[in-house]
DNA sequence: TTTAAAATGGAATTTAAATTCCAAAAGTGA
DNA sequence: TCACTTTTGGAATTTAAATTCCATTTTAAA
């Protein structure tokens, strides 16, 4: 009579039980990530950010993404409730096959729903960004886009004017020149203060604005160009109001949903040009 | 001397090289099929109507799936030009992951074509754009849109808190909102003012923030929190420490390119998000 | 600073899956 | 029907991946 019994199952404890769903398994992860060791966190980030590879990787490839050894991922596991990686991954596998409807297929039942629901809208804007974005390709004159890198990187100081529904572009312009600790200027507008006369000849500006345009930005722009700064127009048609100040033009022909534009291609585009001016700069 | 040449490629002949896609891989199925043995053929089938089963199953998976041996499976990976059922595993396994390539794998990529010109990085960024826009309809959980959209409907007033890289997103919430009527304050940080004090139970917040993570941003979500205000927060993973307050978390998996992200998704997932909320307040 | 506890990296081991092999069955043409 | 070829099922072997173990390092506590 044999009776060997292990009676303790190795797989999981009480108060650690597997995860029955990819969704349960993040939501724990969400709420005990930030007690985690460092390695075992640094694991955890990467597959909060890579879901999609669990399914189809071996422990040896996942430890390499996340640049950890193999048996903290083994660790990492076992502290989620599962008894190791296989059973993680089995999991993650039975989720795989529902959720991998292709791309087109999740927009159209996305829409059956009706326009009424926020995902139905999200389906929309995503929609419009991906044509919009890939549109930019074919508006944008790569020998301006150069013509402006040039320009700008030459400039002693970059003056950044985009308001309203161009503000997000300056802004993150902005935000990008400042980290590569390009001397660039936000004008804000804010406090009704007129910084205007902060534009010296060789300073270059980038001025922002889409139909119907904002008259801050144009009057602003034309002063500048007064001065003798160059400017950079991310604009919506040949026939802006920009086009008038011998401005050089990078055209972005953005999608609306209702009143609003994703914003996709403009943040694309600016983003692509400070980086590329940041670039140029260093070396000089 | 040893001369054990092998000459003979086990893999893959001349005449039956290894389809190098999925698309080729089912090309050449389709031509083959009928002259295939019984066994073969059946679990071609079975393929052919779950694709999407090899990349996450075992041999003997399949075979019972396919209700045949696993020793036919190997047959037929070996009949289609594999060398076996792991080479063609592989490939089903890298055409899923194709679809996003991981970070490193791009940053890879974007450096052995060079950054050279301003136009390959702008083709780069718009690349990435596509792909997180692509990822954001698998990443943002309908449910908790529709229960965001609730809560800032119901808000006195909606406040919007992202610094750095997260402040053209919430930059142009705030436009959204205002151009809509919303009742909503943009928290700016601007002259070091603290403004939390606004921020009342009945409100709500909007945080924006991604990794590495705004010190400031955390902490004034975490003090409206403490009031009783709801918050809404738009980060990137759910390791995100936005988590820790029983925040409705909307996920955005933005790639990034080199160190600077498209935002594509972001702006996407937040304007899709006031619009929302603008007409489910004009219905009430 | 010293000591203990926790975490880590990497090698050693175990386990499970892929692959091969071969005897039996089914099919094919004389 | 008989000899011969192809196909099949299943067991045996090989290979690769998962898992464990332990010496070393790091961190935290006293």
């Amino acid at each position: 009579m044999k009776n060997t019994t292990p009676s303790t199952p190795v797989s999981a404890t009480l108060d650690n039980p597997a995860p029955d769903s990819v969704d349960a398994f993040f939501k724990r992860l969400g709420n005990s990530a930030d007690q985690l060791p460092k390695r075992l966190k640094q694991f955890a980030d990467y597959i909060a950010t890579n879901p999609d590879r669990v399914a189809v990787s071996t422990v040896a490839e996942l430890a390499e993404g996340a640049d950890v050894q193999p048996s903290a991922v083994m660790r990492f596991c076992q502290e989620m409730g599962f008894s190791g990686f296989s059973q993680m991954q089995k999991l993650f596998r039975s989720d795989y096959s529902a959720k991998w409807p292709d791309y087109a297929t999740r927009l159209a039942k996305l829409r059956e729903h009706g326009t009424e629901t926020p995902s139905a809208l999200l389906a929309e804007f995503v929609e419009v960004g991906r044509a919009s974005l890939e549109n930019l390709m074919s508006t944008v004159d790569p020998a301006a886009l150069q013509q402006a890198v040039d320009v700008l990187a030459r400039a002693d100081t970059i003056h950044m004017i985009g308001f309203k529904r161009a503000f997000p572009v300056t802004s993150y312009l902005a935000y990008a020149f400042e980290k590569m600790d390009v001397p660039a200027v936000l004008h804000s507008g804010i406090g009704a203060m007129n910084m205007e006369h902060l534009i010296r000849p060789n300073d270059a500006v980038i001025a922002v604005t889409f139909a119907p345009y904002t008259e801050l930005t144009l009057d602003m722009a034309a002063r500048a160009r007064a001065t003798g700064a160059d400017i950079v127009a991310i604009t919506d048609v040949v026939t802006s109001p920009l086009a008038r100040l011998k401005a050089i033009q990078l055209l972005v022909a953005e999608l609306d949903v209702g009143d609003f534009r994703a914003l996709s291609a403009s943040l694309s585009l600016a983003i692509a040009l400070a980086v590329s001016v940041g670039a140029q700069r260093n070396r000089m």
